[in-house]
DNA sequence: GCATTCATGTAAAAGGTTACATGATTGG
DNA sequence: CCAATCATGTAACCTTTTACATGAATGC
């Protein structure tokens, strides 16, 4: 159940709708965790039910803003504490590029060579984000910024990875 | 349907029983894509369906080979040069590591340290399964050499991210 | 003879995506 | 006034995991 763990980690730091915790899934968290609102909305309803959280009073065009209990936060900490991460990774680009050898070389290059700039395109956005990050010095951004340096890592060794793999394609063509 | 089309790359090779298929998901395969057996046998069934794969003749103890066909190939193929990867990633580890701030720092540092070592013990892993492969020439090969560096990258890149973060939270210990 | 590995499946539950649906508020 | 954005939800479907279930062959 990472989902409502994710947004419990989401409202320790501050109350939020399902609104505003669907936006961030799609940038800053979802860079390490996606959701879509039609899964969100349900889940904080349940976690409401749970006495996980509560919701406050309702805002302009019904908009329901959550906060975190004291219940929340220790079933936050008890998740942190005991529940080891899964460490099983899905990457469909790699998943797709080992079986690139049933293609012509010309579309295996061609393929790496998109993956390579659609990388380099996610790094470069995320890069500004963090440019334009004002960090305070608070536990909670400094632990954002960790993980925030990790997806950085990770986005820019996929980048390499693909240019290196075209690479690879084009200086042996044939059989 | 990334697992059918995971499941033709892999019998675009050679022939395989659903049993030699959840082995290599268990390793090789799974470094990228995972998948347990009950979703792989009905799988193979619905694919023999389709008529994209044929099953062979029955071995000991009830062993089912199955082999691509034609159609098999050609839908391999089609979702190479068609179907765009999704990007989004799940690390289960990252995202903890985002909530981090709610306990204490030594929890914290104990987590990351954690991480780092199941990170190294993983590398290491793959390291010798990559060093021990007897790497022919072949497009097949050559591929899955690409994919095994890339994977091997990515490890690395995440022990290397996990020892950084534990030492960003040993040199700022309090608040 | 017995433990291990090989080998295949079904069913229920949980998790996640896609399609459908609605309405309020804000800014130009 | 009108488009865009804010804001919330349901239902159907697909994917994945967990639990249950069974039996044959091999190696010691």
């Amino acid at each position: 159940m990472s989902l409502r763990h994710a947004l419990l980690g989401q409202l320790a730091g501050r109350p939020a709708s399902g609104y505003d915790l669907t936006k961030r899934f799609d940038y800053s968290t979802g860079l390490v965790w996606s959701a879509k609102h039609t899964q969100i909305y349900p889940e904080l309803l349940k976690m409401a039910e749970a006495g996980l959280v509560t919701q406050g009073a309702e805002g302009p065009r019904s908009r329901r803003e959550y906060t975190i209990t004291d219940a929340g936060m220790a079933e936050l900490r008890r998740w942190l504490l005991e529940k080891r991460p899964v460490h099983t990774t899905r990457n469909e680009t790699m998943l797709q590029a080992m079986s690139l050898w049933v293609l012509d070389p010309a579309d295996a290059l061609a393929y790496f060579e998109r993956e390579a700039g659609i990388y380099r395109a996610a790094l470069a956005r995320l890069q500004s984000y963090d440019d334009t990050q004002a960090w305070d010095g608070s536990a909670r951004d400094r632990f954002g910024r960790i993980v925030l340096k990790g997806g950085l890592r990770e986005l820019e060794g996929l980048a390499v990875w693909a240019e290196w793999a075209a690479e690879q394609v084009r200086e042996t063509p044939g059989e």
